[in-house]
Formats: C-alpha cells, structure tokens, sequence
RNA sequence: GCGCCCGUAGCUCAAUUGGACAGAGCAUCGGUCUUCGGAACCGAGGGUUGCAGGUUCGAGUCCUGCCGGGCGCGCCA
C-alpha cells in the first residue's frame, strides 16, 4: 500500500475512469485531494467536472460512473457525490492505522540522510539534480545577497535528496576575470603581503581596486566646461590618466593571470583560499550541505569559453552582430551576447559553459539556479540559447530541465533592500551573529534555568531557524520584510514556534513510562486524533510537491499546520494520562510519529531541533 | 519606451496549480483550564482579493485594458 492516501486514491481513480470511459482517458488527473472542509470527508476528487467536457456529458452523471467502476471498499465508506460532481470520500475506521503504520515504517532510517547517500521515498522517477546556489564572490564578503541563495537552495537540496533524487550542489564562484585581476594588481602595486591578510583588508583592497581603476571623465569634462581653474583641471586630468594606467596594469595583470604565469597563480590562490575561509564559517553558521567539493567557478569554465562560442557559431545558433557575438533570442529586443567585440566572454558564455558542464559531463537532467529575481531575463536567454544548439538533449532521449527559481528582496522596514544605516550591505557574519544574540536574549528570559551550555546550543538554533523559517515561509518570489521581532516570535507561523512544538511532544517521550509497548495498535476515535492522524498523512504528498515546484513554504506550511493539530490534539486528549493503557500507548505511539516527521521536516529546512528551549 | 514580477483583513503572510463559505498569525475583545512544557487551546469582530471587462458549471488564480509599487533592458557580473 502507498503511503500518501492520495497516491493511493488517485491510482484508485485513473482505473475506474479508464474502466468507465476506456484507455483513452488514461493520462486524465484524477484530482484527488485532501478535502479542505471536514464536512466534505477526509479527500475529494475533481475529476468529474472537466471530464464531463470533454465527454459531453453530466458532470454528476459523469461523477456516479466514476463511483460506480471505482474499487475502494478496503480504504473508503461509500463515495458520495455533492455539487456540480464533487465526489467526497471518507477513510474507512481500520484505514487510517495500517496507512500511519506503512508510514512510520518508512521513516526509518531517514534521521540520518544525506544528499550524498539519498534514501529513496517514494516510488517516482529518481533524477541526478543539479542546484546552483549561494554565488561566492572572491575577495568579498557574504552579505545579505547571499542569505536567500543559500538557505533557499539549500533546502532544496535536501528535500530533492530526500525524495529520492541524487543532488549536486554547485558553488559557482565569482573567482575568475578582469574584477579580480584589479584586486591582485592593486595588492602588488601596494606590496601587501598576502601571508598577514585577511578578509576585512582584502576587501578594502577590492574597494580601492575598483575605485582606482575608473576614470571618472564627465568630471573632468566638466570642469574644463565650467573653467574651475588650471589647478583643479590639472587635478581631474592626474585622475583620469592614473585609472586608465592603472586599468591597462590590471588588463595585463589579467593576461598574466590567464598565461598562468606563478606569481599571478599564486596571489590567485591566496585570495581565494582567504576568501573562502570566511565563508566556510558561515556555512557553518547555516549548516548548509554545501562544502568545498562543491565549489566550481568560474576559473572552472576558463578553457571551455572558447569552444562554446565556436561551436555556437559553427552551428548557426550564434551570428556576428557589431563585432560581437550574439545568439538572437524570439520575442526579445536584446540578444544574448556570448563574446564582446574586443573578443572577451562575458559571464553568458560562463553560464552556457556551466550548463553544458552539468548536463553532458554531470549528467543532470534538471538543473536548477537559485538566483534572485533580477536575473530573469538573463536566464531565460541562457536557457532558450541553450534549447537551440541542442546541450540538453539526454542520452536517453528527452530533454533536461533548466529551472530558475527566482527570489525577491530582504528589506529593511522602509521596504527597501536591506542596507546598513550608511548604505552599504550588511554582512552576513554580522546579520546570524545578531540573530543568535537576540535569541540568546529571549530565551535567557523565558527560561533561565537552562544551564549555560544549553542555553548556546538554543540560541544557535533558534537565532538562525529564525532567520532560516522567516526567510523559507513565504512565496519566493516575492520581496519579504525583515524583521527582527517577528521573525523571533514564540507565537504564530515562525521556526522558534516550531521548534517549541518538537520540544513539547519530545518531553511526553521522555517522561513516557518503561512500559510502554512502541508498537500498540493506533487508536483513531477522537476527531482530535483523525484530524492529527490525516496530517501526518500528507507529509509524503508534501515533500513531492516541494521537489516539483521548488517552493520551500509549502513545507513551513504543512509543518505549521501539523504542529497546529498537535497541538489540538494534545490539549483535548491525555496521552499520559490516557484512561486505558492501549490509549495511552496508541497515542504516545502518535505522538512520537509526529515528533518524527516534525524533526524530519525541520531537518531539510535546514532547522535544529532541540531537547529543551 | 519595451519587458518581467508583485498588489489578498489595520499589520505580516497563506489559499492543495481553475474547485465548495478566501484562511492563519500579530494586534483588539471575550472565553477554556485546580498547566502530561500555558511558549497552549477555543471563539468574536475585521474582505467588493487594486479597478473594469472577458472566458466557464465555477476565477484570488486564466485572458484583455487600466491604476499603483518593484526590477530589468548589447558588449559589467
């Protein structure tokens, strides 16, 4: 028997439509569905409506040769039919222990998953999925930029893996081209010793570089234009002239860099190595799955850019236009420029490079870019250019799919990206640090007998769950305020509220007597109990529509509203106090599946859970 | 100018991919319970889903046109 009622009713269905109007109708969804109102029964299907169009006939009628061809006696009372045709279902009294059964049993062995050793879950089609994600820049900091790539893509790592698929995260570094060859020429002009530099430094370095190297011309136009002065024009012209020297040092240093000549390699290595450092404490900070191995920028791609746009031009896809190169994208203005004029790539050619990479050499068969909204339209271009030479195409046939799931903005409370009072970005260190803090505060105020220790421990989980669950429940595409008190409540749709959850059903477990056999029978009477008991239920069906359409809040939802029925449950029906042992059994032994799937759930959202908070 | 995204309760967000009466939390007001962790549970008020049309058995969701906000628009990434 499948886990999700739904699977199983659904397969129900597609028979007794086939049985009822032939083969034909095969590939028909059934639409079946938890029912939303408890007055409707425990599920519903849809079906009947849209079939009725296409069949031109009753839509009731329609539904009533869908009941009658339907096999459901050993799950389901008597369908019933309401409506335009909805047919309602309710779960037969014995159904509901064997399906939470066959679900507990598939939850073992899952407390310890990896993305690297996935653990299938359902029957579906396992994928080799690759995911983009986080986006370092070399010589920068993380800053708030990075926050949603990170977290965003890293549960999505974690739910594909843990639905069955392989996944390969990829860490597609900015670490390759002439911004980075600014920094290493600025670092030698000023011999910097790069053994006694860190990240803070390097950074200014990076700052400085940039500033250096731009000519800033219209000033100098101007202050010819309104006569400032010999002294003053003198000044601009000093100006101008040390950018463009200084750019051309940094277009040579560049070329160095890319002859590969050792010293160039060599301060390449250290600020990388510098670089990465820093963010590998964050990684830590946000136990993301991420790690070293998964690093591949754009120095990776550095030999396969020129074979890219021959092939490209070779093939017809890309022509000639201004002396660049472009491939011409339908319905768009713009075309996708894959070389500049002066024969330089540009950061496209890197993408249809990685592209390429992941599928013909990785062997993915989806590809996924967790980039925030902006780059929209880039990728669509990437993907189309793509599609037309044909790098998707599967060996067995098939193409892969290119997926952008794009994000909105942090902002601040005046709803505009979040910046530091004097308008520069907020580094990430100092975003989680802050977070960690302030939880530390709330708990050391609602529970201060925790020893010292544990109280670090909560404040770390609870500090960055806060920021994770803040960032993960609502709709991706959409811009979310940041905001430290709510996002840190105890109260509502938050991660500290769910962590709390877990920490509540967790200590009816441990004061749960010796007794206490694990496997007594389920007991569902108690609407409290049924309502628990179907959404628990839908925790398969959940995760295999976050896998599909790649939306993490549909997974804070299911996790919110489970806890809500716990909590139900937990206040209108005594576990431990149960009248009859078989009672108390039965519901410790539902209370500890949803502890389970809770701390599962949690888990690839990234989430700590904890003993005491 | 062109293109993309967003607009839902006072505030912050959902709505099972077109389904039944648009749901939560916060805030406000009221209630439960001699707390298996009350960091709980139950209830009330609060909505012309930005506006106007259209498609259909059925629209917050799809189409068209407006209004408002955000973002992006050849040789940066």
């Amino acid at each position: 028997m499948s886990v999700d009622p739904v699977d199983l009713l659904a397969k129900r269905f597609v028979e007794a439509i086939v049985a009822a109007f032939g083969a034909e109708f095969a590939d028909v969804d059934p639409l079946v569905r938890a029912a939303q109102n408890p007055q409707f029964g425990d599920f519903q299907s849809n079906a009947a409506m849209g079939l009725a169009k296409r069949l031109g006939r009753n839509p009731r009628e329609v539904a009533a040769a869908i009941v009658q061809h339907a096999r459901l006696e050993d799950v389901c009372e008597t369908p019933e039919i309401a409506g335009p045709g909805f047919i309602n279902l309710r779960l037969r009294g014995d159904a509901l222990p064997r399906l939470l059964e066959d679900l507990e049993g598939t939850l073992k062995g899952r407390e310890h998953h990896t993305i690297r050793r996935a653990l299938s879950w359902t029957s579906g089609t396992s994928q080799r999925v690759v995911v983009d994600l986080v986006g370092v820049n070399i010589a920068k900091q993380m800053h708030v930029g990075h926050l949603r790539s990170s977290i965003i893509g890293d549960t999505l790592c974690r739910v594909l893996a843990s639905v069955g698929n392989e996944v390969i995260p990829q860490n597609h570094l900015g670490d390759w081209g002439l911004q980075i060859a600014m920094v290493i020429a600025s670092l030698r002009r000023r011999r910097v010793d790069l053994d006694r530099l860190d990240l803070d430094h390097l950074e200014e370095a990076y700052r400085d570089a940039t500033l250096d190297c731009k000519a800033d011309r219209p000033a100098l136009e101007s202050a010819r234009r309104i006569n400032a002065g010999p002294h003053r024009i003198a000044e601009w012209e000093a100006q101008v002239a040390g950018a463009e020297e200084r750019l051309e040092e940094a277009k040579r240093t560049l070329v160095r860099l890319q002859q590969g000549e050792s010293g160039i390699v060599a301060a390449w290595e250290k600020i990388t190595a510098i670089t990465m450092q820093a963010c590998y404490e964050i990684y830590d900070l946000l136990d993301l799955v991420v790690t070293h191995e998964h690093n591949r920028g754009e120095s990776f791609y550095r030999e396969r850019l020129g074979p890219v746009v021959d092939e490209f031009v070779r093939s017809g896809v890309a022509k000639e236009s201004d002396g660049a190169i472009v491939v011409e994208i339908e319905g768009d203005e713009t075309p996708l420029i894959i070389r500049k004029s002066d024969g330089g790539f540009l950061y496209a050619t890197t993408d249809l490079a990685a592209i390429r990479y992941r599928i013909q050499e990785l062997g993915a068969q989806r590809v996924i870019y967790v980039v925030d909204n902006r780059q929209r339209d880039h990728f669509r271009k990437v993907f189309e250019a793509i599609r037309k030479i044909g790098w998707d195409r599967l060996p067995g046939g098939g193409r892969a799919e290119l997926r952008h799931v794009a994000f909105g903005a942090v902002c601040g409370a005046d709803g505009k990206p979040l910046k530091t009072r004097s308008g520069e970005n907020i580094r990430l260190k100092d975003l989680l640090l802050e977070a960690i803090d302030r939880a530390g505060a709330i708990v050391r105020d609602k529970n201060p007998d925790l020893p010292d220790p544990e109280q670090k421990d909560v404040a770390r989980a609870v500090g960055i769950g806060s920021v994770k669950y803040a960032d993960l429940s609502t709709h991706l595409v959409k811009d979310y305020i940041f905001a430290w008190d709510r996002m840190l409540a105890f109260e509502g749709n938050t991660g500290a509220y769910l962590q709390n959850q877990y920490v509540r059903i967790r200590s009816i477990g441990r004061k749960a007597p010796d007794d206490v056999r694990a496997d007594a029978a389920f007991l569902i009477a108690a609407v409290e109990e049924k309502s628990l008991a179907l959404a628990l239920l839908r925790y398969p069906g959940t995760l295999a529509s976050v896998a599909e359409t790649l939306e993490p809040h549909r997974l804070c939802q299911y996790l919110y509203d489970l806890a809500g029925a716990f909590s139900v449950f937990y206040t209108q029906c005594p576990v431990l106090k149960a009248k009859t042992t078989a009672l108390r059994d039965a519901r410790i032994r539902l209370s500890r599946l949803t502890e389970r799937i809770l701390a599962d759930g949690l888990g690839l959202l990234g989430i700590r859970t904890l003993e005491r908070m």
